[in-house]
DNA sequence: TTACTATATTTATATATTACGATATTCAGA
DNA sequence: TCTGAATATCGTAATATATAAATATAGTAA
């Protein structure tokens, strides 16, 4: 029955967007890039008011998922959500 | 402020639900009884495949999230959605 | 009662996640 | 090339999660 593998497969994709998405910081940091487009890191910061590396590392969280995208402009870098499910639990859910 | 903090017991909020579904199992019993109205417990048992008592142990966590409730008929126990964004997250994924 | 079935809880262990200071990297401008 | 700003990575301690065997509980029926 390969339908069985098939099946878990979706499930566990399904499950790490939801994981990507369930601390309070990185929906917040999705949230966000929904509403600003492109915002860049020293942005969210000022928001977040977390240490820098924390927040660094829930970035790179979110982009190792691909949940986003960075893009490098100058010696900043400016973050999107590339992940369609992701956008849609986050308009779901606010 | 105490919008910060309002807006973060939002953010936690839905955290918690995200996290709750964020396991391809959980994901899996909620899925499936959205879709078989209160289910029992050996019949998810016999699609999982898993034991019993790991089975039983993410019923309880699900349960003491919020995101199920079960009702107890003669000797088996049937459980159904409540959590409303559940019920979303789950109908926007699949 | 006793025995059986369905489900929950306990316990132990392995694994993963989170947080954050310290340090490294990358780029722009002087 | 040196400096400073923006961002990433490393090291590690604390905490949380997942798994499953063993045991407990609740209900039904003989």
């Amino acid at each position: 029955m390969e339908n069985i593998t098939k099946e878990m497969e979706i499930l566990e994709a399904k499950a790490k967007v939801l994981k990507a998405l369930s601390h309070p910081i990185r929906l917040c940091i999705v949230r966000g890039l929904m509403e600003e487009e492109g915002c860049n890191v020293s942005k969210m910061q000022s928001c977040l008011e977390i240490p820098q590396s924390t927040l660094s590392q829930h970035l790179a969280k979110l982009r190792n998922l691909g949940i986003l995208e960075g893009e490098r402009n100058g010696v900043e870098i400016n973050y999107y959500v590339i992940d369609e499910d992701a956008k849609k639990i986050v308009k779901t859910l606010f």
